[in-house]
DNA sequence: CGGCCGTACTG
DNA sequence: CAGTAC
DNA sequence: GCCG
């Protein structure tokens, strides 16, 4: 990210002594409780004394060298900014006072006296309350032996099924005690309901753009400790702009959204009309319903799902028929129900270690990992993502193809979805892949998993990407970029631009990285213990 | 207005 | 190549 | 959809 800073208003007009008493103060000022007038004063008295005022917290990342954050008290604190973030953030969480007192004095005091104590305020309210949850996600191997038999068959409405299933994970492991850090529960369900409908639309419809903007508006509503009444107050939150915060207006105040109505009721509203005029009736809400289904088998995304719903198509039972589909697509739909049931995280955690023993038998010092949402500490997966790779740096190769192979025998892998093989030839830097499913043993349940397979020397990025999460992978993409790498899962490289300004392509050489600690580290990113990225 | 992660397999 | 997946 |  391009470290832009923006310097506070009207400070332009007086000079700037750095060597002033807020020297080295980079200050994030939450503007409750507070009148603006005052606020300005202080904010170019901090500017004029060497001090630096962020506007702007970019939540997620650490802060633009942010040290030091200051609020009115606790309650306006909280009301801006999110307990789990205050947690991590290391610097000084002051209350104005602090900025007052020094410049009544005029010399800078000790912070100490002036901090505010938002970890007790928070339990407080969490005790009034709704019940907080707790980040918690030690997540030590819990040796449960497997005679678990019934698996826990809670029946997921097929529409708004991604959010919902996020939300309960959350709580899940939210009960599980520890220190209490981490966000309010349920205020504002209202509203993210009603956008988790508008993110399967949008999926089901292929706008994949438009629906990740309402999906990043969700965690940024549900962080908010209080129930939104007004969209002013939330005007401006990251991720919502004008449309979204008139969709929150009008949620509000009528206690539903037209737009969603309109999608769920009025054909004619579709973005996938073609000319056809076609009658009013409740048919779009079936179609979204309908294609937002299709989608999720295996191997089918949106333009399959238009076509096989325009060949006539409405049931699953009815793609059953259909000669079109691919291999993939098959198995997909043959075990829609298994692989929709996700994974227990104990569960997930004796595969692997099955996995690791199988793999040292056929390879010993083979280095095996599930990544991932396990990884991530996650308390169930919905798949399985096992990263593979050997210390010596070449004994990985084909590895792969002897592995599933055994795996098969064994009766743990089932069917395949895609296998490739490159660490032979040398393509794809060398990286093995298998995706397919395969079953607890002892049982018939499909579960997704993929083997990939990594030299030494790339091991660290594919390790990275397949822990995730998807956010998280992306930004550091996007900041790799600005700051002339390429990163992927094979690796992290020198970008080589054309002599325009695209991406032209990426040296052929790849940035030594032996961890991921040493990505981070390149990229000057703040490193994230794998529970700190579910971002 | 254009960009929104970057890459590989299937058919 | 489009579509799909990670 | 949001953002710059």
């Amino acid at each position: 990210m391009a470290p832009k800073r923006k310097p506070a208003r009207g400070a332009a007009a007086e000079e700037r002594d750095p060597d002033g008493m807020f020297r080295g103060v980079s200050a994030f000022i939450v503007p409750q409780g507070v009148q603006g007038r005052r606020l300005e004063v202080w904010k170019q008295r901090l500017v004029q004394m060497g001090g630096r005022v962020v506007e702007k917290l970019d939540k997620g990342s650490a802060a633009a060298g942010v040290n030091h954050v200051l609020a009115m008290d606790a309650k306006a604190l909280l009301r801006v900014l999110d307990a789990a973030w205050l947690h991590r953030f290391r610097g000084s969480v002051v209350s104005f006072e602090w900025l007052e007192e020094c410049l009544k004095s005029g010399e800078r005091l000790p912070e100490r006296k002036f901090t505010i104590n938002h970890e007790e305020e928070f339990k407080l309210k969490k005790a009034a309350g709704n019940g907080g949850s707790g980040a918690s996600q030690p997540a030590k191997r819990s040796k449960i032996s497997l005679r678990i038999l019934g698996i826990s068959r809670e029946q997921v409405t097929r529409i708004g099924r991604s959010i919902q299933m996020q939300m309960r994970i959350k709580v899940q492991e939210a009960s599980s005690g520890g220190p209490s850090i981490y966000a309010p529960a349920d205020l504002n369900r209202n509203i993210t309901k009603i956008f988790g409908r508008l993110i399967d639309i949008y999926r089901a419809l292929g706008d994949d753009r438009r629906s990740f903007s309402y999906y990043k508006a969700i965690p940024v509503i549900e962080k908010l400790p209080f129930k939104i009444e007004s969209a002013e107050q939330v005007k401006d939150l990251p991720t919502i702009g004008k449309s979204l915060k008139d969709h929150i207006n009008e949620i509000v105040t009528t206690g539903k959204l037209s737009k969603l109505e309109h999608f769920e009721n009025d054909e004619k509203s579709t973005l996938l009309q073609s000319v056809k005029p076609l009658p009013i009736s409740t048919q779009f809400s079936f179609k979204v319903r309908t294609i937002s289904l299709f989608g999720e088998v295996w191997g089918v995304g949106p333009a399959t799902a238009l076509k096989l719903y325009e060949k006539g198509h409405r049931t699953l039972d009815d793609l059953r028929k259909d000669e079109s589909l691919t291999n993939a697509q098959r198995i997909g739909l043959k075990y829609f129900d298994d692989i929709r049931q996700r994974i227990p995280r104990h569960e997930v955690s004796e595969m692997e270690k099955f996995l690791q023993d199988v793999g040292k038998d056929i390879l010993p010092g083979v280095i095996i990992v599930c990544g991932g949402s396990y990884r991530r500490g996650k308390a169930s997966c919905g798949d399985m993502d096992i990263v593979i790779t050997h210390p010596d740096g070449e004994s990985h190769v084909g590895f792969l193809p002897k592995f599933v192979q055994r795996l098969k025998e064994i009766n743990f892998l089932r069917e395949d979805l895609i296998f490739s093989i490159h660490s032979v030839d040398g393509t794809d830097s060398g990286v093995d892949t298998y995706f397919g499913l395969c079953a607890y043993p002892g049982r018939e349940l499909r579960h997704r998993i993929d083997l990939k397979v990594y030299p030494r020397n790339r091991y660290a990025c594919g390790l990275l990407a397949w822990t995730g999460n998807d956010v998280l992978n992306r930004r550091l993409r996007l900041l790799a970029d600005s700051k002339g790498y390429v990163l992927d899962d094979t690796g992290l490289y020198l970008a080589t631009r054309g002599s325009g300004g695209k991406h032209a392509g990426r040296s052929d050489a790849i940035v030594n990285c032996h961890t991921e600690k040493d990505v981070f580290d390149t990229l000057g990113f703040p490193w994230l213990e794998p529970h700190e990225r579910n971002l």
